[in-house]
DNA sequence: CTCAATTTGCG
DNA sequence: TGCGCAAATTGAGA
């Protein structure tokens, strides 16, 4: 019998995948009306018609744990223990998948007291001994087992269910370097995290698999383990009972009593009345369709599973390429269909913009791109202009299409941007992570490392058809608040952003060589002399090293424990110069202090010679609109809001930072205090209120109330406690994190903050309601209508719920402040641009702007940022604005 | 080469 | 046991 004539049995693991689906989906999307949630269940199917369509099993089965209780959590009732309940949205889509499979004719499969593993294992033992190629579809790693020279595993990886990695022998023995059904034992020697097996100390993979290749097996490797040296033979000998156990419970039967063998698995003629039924109760409509699609034919029949595959996107236009005279018309009959909005997609070859993609909701145009052709006259004046353009991560797409010469107007969509203002805390998606996560419709990556793709790169044409779909969904996902800030704030920033990357800022490069060279002398000494009052050389920059330097040579008092041991930073150095004074701690953190700044010092070198534009005497850093969770800008490549200020060695780099040649000064303009003003507006509180607008020094203000003292006789030591208080508030710091701050005892700083609450209690009232109201909503929100979502406040989990609790006290105002810049951001541009000037804003830095002043245009821009700034937003309290000027940056700092 | 962990710089 | 970031280094694993 050949291979194409031995039947196929596939053998699927309906929790583990559906869980996998459950993640790798939004919750949100997949809801039907009366509040049913369905994600899971979409993917699972999504996925099962693609394995149809692939692998063209003539057998198919699910098979379902019944509960997570089983013979091995009689065995070992902490089998699991380390999973968290349930999510109350996966619950129930269990139910509706079984229907939904059963529609489909596909069997499902469990039985009490075992796990869906261990009748995977049995179906797919059968089908191999009986002459059928198998295929099992888990998420569970202990299904590696299983593989044998008929018997493949598919395995989801960590992009969701989307795509199936395929485990055969020769894979496994790549990859671990054993056998199949050595996998077991390895595992055991290792332990399984998910499981809560715990392995034994200090075996990892390779440890393991040393030991099953030299020994044969787990039996072996307990066999011989006097022979084994070494700590991790002491531990082995120790914990073997461990391994023993784990094996017990990583073995799967492969002799359950089932109901059915493979032959009885084959598939039947899928029931379109029960599909209609059961996928219009889920609200599925593309989904039933495709499925439909199969069931309307022999669903193994290879006609039937490409044309599946063919349609299984979704309806994309065909692609026309156009130019000239054909372009300017197209274009001309779009923008007469009134305001319709375009996607546009920019392809860029080896760093030259190379074609332009525009779609409508039904066509889709390429028009290659060569600069300086005056038949784009069409073109360049609809890019120039107000119609509206979706984009995908605008800001690159318009920093390319300038450095092709093109001006973009009108961006009014960003799915980037939009795709961060639904979910602020995720990772950045590309386009066709994008596409599968809000249209569920899987396309063809690029693969980079493949020189003839098997599947042709998408056109930019396309790609800008699933711009504007995804636009389109986006825009309706999105919260009225959300999509002002959106269309209010975060568009109009895009070009105010791009500009100041293009712009750069000049540095200084002989400075920066001067400084680099004396820290270098300086950090070799201060390392010469460490080694001297240890005896011997050691890295001083490897914390492992050190922990041995310091707890096992120099037995000093131990420090906070971290995963590697103790702990090594400069709080815990502190402590410990104070308990065993000892000159080497001395010089580890002088030798540390000049390191770091060394390290800043290079990389914004390298910044200066490397950077996109390199070699033109200024830094251009690149601005992450997307990059926090809180609604901040990040700065990286290299990272510009992260330069040195505490210390006068520190500042000196900031004096590299200077102004273009052909400009007057450097000018900087920051918020103070700007968390407390808002954390006075938010909370109302009428002592702090007053405090700001009295106009005096905060702190002392404060601390006159808390100590009970007049202003004027606060000390400075009551004034440092006050402001670390102050500060903290806003971070839900504990009294114990305020007493470890300013070193004094915990009841202390209790009573600091008792008396501090006591004076502004409408501080705490408002700090309470945040967590509370967030807790209720599931999401923190700005003053402007910024939200931030937040699910692990409700956690079982004490540590996620305190660290969730902690963060969404902050959210609001944080993210409130990162608005009110961006705002007076927004205002300042369109001034500079009102007024014709010819300064520039360089870079922000959380609650301070930078610009370089153009010769005679110092009071207009004063003007202009004080106004800007102080009116970005009117609060109960006055929002102050520092100004300052100088030749460089520490100069102008104030 | 990639990844996690540690440390440290900023607001 | 204080929020939000980026970057460098070490050391382990591939």
């Amino acid at each position: 019998m050949t291979d194409s004539e031995k039947p196929t049995l596939m053998v699927i693991d309906g929790h583990s995948l559906a869980f996998r689906a459950f993640y790798a989906l939004p919750v949100d999307s997949f809801v039907t009306r009366d509040g049913q949630h369905t994600n899971a269940i979409h993917g699972f199917i999504s996925m099962l018609i693609n394995l149809l369509a692939n692998e063209k099993p003539t057998h198919v089965a699910v098979a379902f744990d019944i509960s997570r209780y089983s013979f091995r959590t009689r065995e070992y009732p902490e089998y699991k223990g380390t999973r968290d309940a349930t999510p109350p949205e996966f619950v129930g889509q269990i139910p509706l998948l079984e229907e939904a499979l059963h529609a489909m004719s596909i069997p499902t499969l469990s039985k009490e007291d075992f796990e869906a593993d261990d009748i995977l294992a049995t179906l797919a033992h059968q089908g191999s001994a009986q002459g059928f190629t198998v295929f099992v579809v888990s998420g569970d790693r202990d299904a590696i087992q299983m593989i044998d020279d008929n018997v493949t595993l598919l395995y989801p990886n960590a992009r969701g269910v989307s795509e199936l990695k395929r485990y055969d022998r020769d894979t496994v023995f790549e990859r671990y370097g054993i056998e199949p059904h050595q996998y077991p034992d390895i595992a055991a020697l290792v332990g399984e995290t998910s499981d809560n097996l715990i392995g034994i100390d200090k075996v990892g993979e390779k440890t393991a698999v040393k030991w099953i290749t030299e020994y044969g097996s787990l039996a072996g490797v307990l066999e011989h383990a006097d022979e084994i040296k070494g700590v991790v033979g002491e531990k082995l000998r120790e914990q073997s009972d461990r391994a023993i156990r784990n094996r017990k419970l990583n073995h799967l039967l492969t002799d359950v009593d089932l109901p059915y063998g493979p032959t009885d698995l084959e598939r039947k003629p899928m029931n379109t009345t029960a599909i209609r039924e059961v996928f219009d109760r889920l609200q599925f409509r593309t989904l039933q369709e495709r499925v439909l699609k199969i069931a309307g034919q022999d669903a193994a029949t290879d006609d039937a599973t490409d044309a599946l595959l063919d349609t299984a996107g979704s309806n994309e236009p065909p692609v026309r390429t156009m130019v000239d005279e054909e372009l300017a018309k197209w274009l001309d009959t779009q923008s007469k269909q009134g305001t319709a909005p375009l996607g546009l997609r920019v392809e860029v070859t080896s760093g030259d913009v190379t074609g332009l993609g525009i779609a409508s909701e039904t066509e889709s145009a390429f028009v290659p791109w060569a600069a300086g052709r005056p038949d784009y006259v069409a073109l360049e004046e609809w890019m120039r202009g107000p119609a509206p353009k979706y984009l995908f991560d605008s800001k690159r797409e318009l920093k390319w299409l300038q450095h092709a010469g093109l001006e973009l107007n009108g961006i009014a969509f960003d799915t980037t941007l939009a795709a961060w203002l639904l979910k602020p805390g995720g990772k950045n998606q590309d386009l066709v992570d994008q596409v599968y996560y809000f249209l569920s419709e899987s396309l063809d990556r690029a693969d980079p490392n493949q020189l003839v793709p098997d599947t042709p790169p998408l056109s930019p044409a396309t790609e800008a058809w699933y711009v504007l779909r995804l636009s389109l969904y986006l825009a309706e996902r999105l919260d009225a608040g959300s999509l002002r800030v959106l269309e209010t704030i975060e568009l109009p920033l895009v070009p105010v952003l791009a500009r100041m990357e293009t712009t750069g800022v000049t540095v200084n490069a002989g400075i920066l060589a001067r400084l680099n060279k004396a820290l270098t002398d300086s950090a070799a000494d201060l390392a010469t002399r460490s080694y001297a009052e240890i005896g011997h050389e050691v890295n001083l920059g490897s914390p492992k090293q050190l922990q041995q330097v310091l707890f096992e040579e120099l037995n000093m008092p131990k420090t906070r424990s971290n995963k590697t041991g103790f702990s090594t930073d400069a709080a815990s150095l502190a402590d410990l110069q104070d308990q065993a004074p000892h000159p080497f701690l001395d010089l580890l953190l002088q030798h540390r202090d000049a390191t770091k700044l060394k390290q800043i010092i290079e990389t914004l070198e390298r910044g200066l010679t490397s950077g996109p534009l390199g070699g033109d005497g200024r830094i251009h850093t690149t601005y992450d609109q997307t990059g926090t969770s809180t609604g901040r800008i990040s700065s990286n490549d290299p990272n510009l809001q992260n330069i040195p200020v505490k210390t006068s060695v520190g500042r000196e780099i900031r004096t590299a930072f200077e102004r273009g040649v052909e400009f007057e000064t450097l000018l900087t303009a920051d918020y103070s205090q700007i968390e407390m003003r808002i954390m006075a507006h938010l909370s109302g509180d009428e002592g702090l209120i007053l405090a700001f607008n009295e106009g005096e020094d905060l702190h002392r203000f404060v601390g006159a109330r808390i100590f009970g003292v007049e202003p004027s006789d606060v000390t400075p030591i009551m004034r440092t406690k006050v402001k670390a208080m102050s500060y903290g508030l806003a971070y839900g710091l504990s009294a114990f994190g305020l007493s470890k701050q300013l070193r004094i005892e915990t009841s202390e700083a209790k009573q600091l903050m008792t008396d501090y609450f006591l004076r502004f209690g409408a501080v705490r009232e408002y700090l309470r309601n945040v967590v509370e109201q967030a807790r209720v909503d599931g999401y923190t929100e700005t003053i402007f209508g910024r939200r931030r979502p937040f699910g692990d406040l409700t956690s079982n989990n004490r540590v996620l719920r305190e660290n969730a609790e902690r963060a969404a006290l902050n959210a609001p105002i944080q993210g409130s402040a990162a608005d009110i810049l961006k705002i007076a951001m927004l205002g300042i541009a369109d001034d500079l641009r009102a007024g014709d000037l010819r300064s520039n804003l360089l870079m922000q830095v959380h609650d301070e702007l930078v610009f370089e002043v153009a010769t005679g245009e110092l009071d207009a821009l004063t003007e202009i940022v004080r106004s800007r700034m102080g009116h970005a937003a009117e609060l109960r309290v006055p929002l102050d604005v520092q100004i300052g000027t100088g030749e460089n940056w520490d100069q102008a700092a104030h």
